[in-house]
RNA sequence: CGGGAUGUAGCGUAGUCCGGUAGCGCGCCUCGUUCGGGACGAGGAGGUCGUGGGUUCAAAUCCCGCCAUCCCGACCA
């Protein structure tokens, strides 16, 4: 590709809006620019690596028996009705308004409803269908350029099988799949345990790029043998236990208190893990005859409620109390609630494992500017139930004790789960197996984030100059740059190599602009970040020399002018 | 959806407090000199100051509404 014939808007000062390296350096590349919040324009070089991505990822699929469909973006409600979810979505669905349609976010419906017709015994069975489409969320907040858009592209593959054996099959395949394509595309990723969420399902496992930009938070353990969402991470940690001095629990008053840490230094306390924190959580109701439910949450004052597992253990619906509803079911505001005397007594109170059977404990009074010490839960709180519902912390020891984990944050670019029998079972997608019964197809759900994976890339691949592309989603292999293309030796020699580099199957970026000084073709060559830089100037070239310069390292080989095609490809390779 | 900030030429911004000629840098056009790390000189084009209303002799500037964008949070397969 000759520069001089290329569209890419490069610039020199960051643009205002953007604030993570990667949304920084894609636009002053000229790879992507904004139409509108959450929604960009692929500009050509862009286009080329998002390409290059995609073609990674089909490969891939395909060599996992996967079969690419093109599905529609618009599909109509009642579609989505059927499995529930034009509800369940809610506003993140985009709805169009002059007709019955929304614009997919996902495509488990649609597939299923071709799978339906289609796949009904079990000798049509597996099956694994993939598509690559753009998906439309309206995200309340899109953020970091492609990172969170409201229009991207997604890779999404789905699984069909008769059995629950067939699934983990499918499932390893797009495991091991997921693992060749990240590391085609060079990424420093790993996979961590998730949860499957609002779409259901069961086992499900996130892939990872450690990064500041991300959105998500991860536990890692130091030994690599444990890696988790902090959504459902867990650890070793021992109950906070009894010290049996049997006193009967007394209320004091605490003025001013509104926080753990008000009352640990009120109290002169250092260790807070007695500080029993409560939270009051709603599940709302799910029609009117029925009573919004109220759940008092436990926790050690030095912990937080991990609120993706009380979800598990209540409802995907909860949410935490609003202000009015806290003082009318406990009768206090926040800062001010505990486990005793509560005012609505059929508060379900659940406590973190830690706190099971704890003694001497101190909580809110249920009442303004007072707190209870001395509770003890097994004599005082009937009813109470233990879970884990506590946040994982940065330094504690994993489950096994054999290592210490580290939170750090992370992006988000893959995640594989089992689906089951959910999106079978709501649009009727039936197969007879080998004894006629009617069984529900078992699902599975694989998506890939496309431009995420470019700007996970970009995060971990740039320096103060620019991107620092390599391996197959380079947007070229060679940037070649005819320093001064007014010189007619430079120029032939340019014209000539580009002819002969291009002969070899390789991606070239041609920097043959005339009215363009040197400085200012090496920093567009650096901020787009093409691995190779081949430099044809005059200097050099009075001695039949040519300049190769690695972008990584910035390392410059001078080479003899019918050396430069080898040293390309030993370099390349 | 809550909190905060911003909106002035393609990009980055000053001017807003204290009302009175819209300014600067980059980029763009012309000419000349340059030509290995975002050159220099001279000349030039480009703006309904986000938008609607109000106050005023006079509004980028003051007041009210709306819209848009970004950040934090909530939310989010």
């Amino acid at each position: 590709m000759r520069l001089s014939n290329f569209f890419i808007p490069t610039q020199k000062e960051d643009p205002t809006d953007a604030v993570v390296a990667s949304h920084i350096l894609m636009i002053r590349s000229g790879m992507i620019k904004q139409l509108t919040s959450g929604v960009y324009s692929y500009l050509p070089l862009g286009y080329i690596v998002f390409r290059k991505i995609e073609q990674i990822i089909r490969e891939e699929m395909n060599a996992i028996g996967g079969n690419e469909f093109l599905l529609p973006a618009l599909s109509p409600n009642e579609l989505w009705h059927e499995t529930g979810r034009l509800e369940d979505y809610g506003d993140t669905m985009f709805r169009i308004k002059n007709r019955e349609l929304v614009l997919a976010p996902t495509h488990e419906e649609v597939f299923t409803s071709i799978a339906k017709p289609n796949l009904v015994s079990y000798k049509d069975l597996p099956k694994m269908w993939y598509q690559i489409q753009t998906k439309f969320r309206n995200e309340a907040r899109p953020r970091s350029g492609v990172l969170r858009g409201r229009q991207f592209t997604m890779k999404d593959a789905y699984s069909f099988d008769a059995t629950w054996e067939g699934l983990d099959e499918s499932y390893k395949d797009q495991d091991k799949a997921y693992k060749n394509i990240f590391t085609r595309c060079g990424l420093d990723f790993f996979s961590v345990t998730a949860c499957s969420g609002a779409m259901g399902g069961s086992e499900s496992e996130e892939f990872m790029v450690e990064s500041n930009a991300g959105e998500d938070i991860v536990a890692i353990s130091d030994n690599g043998s444990y890696s988790s969402n902090i959504e459902v991470a867990v650890s070793f940690k021992d109950k906070i236990g009894r010290k049996n001095s049997n006193l009967n629990y007394e209320e004091f008053h605490t003025p001013n208190v509104k926080s753990i840490d008000e009352l640990a230094d009120s109290l002169n306390l250092n260790d807070k893990s007695r500080l029993a924190k409560s939270r009051v959580f709603v599940d709302p109701s799910k029609d009117e005859n029925a009573k919004d439910e109220y759940i008092l949450v436990l926790v050690c004052g030095d912990d937080e409620v991990n609120e993706t597992k009380l979800q598990n253990l209540v409802s995907l619906a909860i949410r935490p109390g609003h202000p009015e509803e806290l003082l009318q079911v406990t009768g206090a505001d926040a800062g001010s609630i505990g486990p005793i005397g509560l005012k609505n007594k059929n508060v379900r109170i659940v406590a973190d494992h830690l706190l099971e059977d704890a003694d001497e404990l101190i909580s809110g009074a249920n009442k303004n500017d007072y707190h209870i010490k001395n509770i003890d839960l097994k004599r005082d709180v009937a009813n109470i139930e233990y879970h884990d519902l506590r946040v994982v912390k940065d330094g504690e020891l994993t489950f096994d004790k054999k290592s210490k984990i580290k939170i750090t944050k992370a992006i988000e670019v893959g995640h594989i789960f089992k689906l089951g029998t959910k999106y079978a079972e709501a649009l009727g997608a039936l197969f007879l197996d080998k004894d006629g019964k009617e069984n529900p197809i078992i699902m599975g759900s694989y998506g890939i984030g496309v431009e995420r994976i470019a700007a996970a890339y970009i995060e971990q691949n740039h320096d103060k100059n620019g991107i620092i592309w390599s391996g197959e989603i380079a947007p070229f292999n060679v940037h070649l740059i005819s320093v001064n293309a007014n010189d007619e030796n430079v120029r032939e020699t340019s014209d000539k190599l580009y002819e002969l580099l291009s002969n070899k199957s390789l991606d070239i970026l041609y920097d043959d602009r005339v009215d363009v000084r040197p400085g200012f073709k090496f920093m567009d060559a650096d901020l787009i970040g093409v691995p190779i830089q081949v430099i044809v100037g005059e200097k050099n070239l009075k001695d039949n020399n040519i300049e190769i310069k690695i972008r990584r390292t910035g390392e410059r080989i001078i080479v003899g002018r019918e050396q430069v095609i080898e040293k390309v490809n030993e370099l390349l390779t």
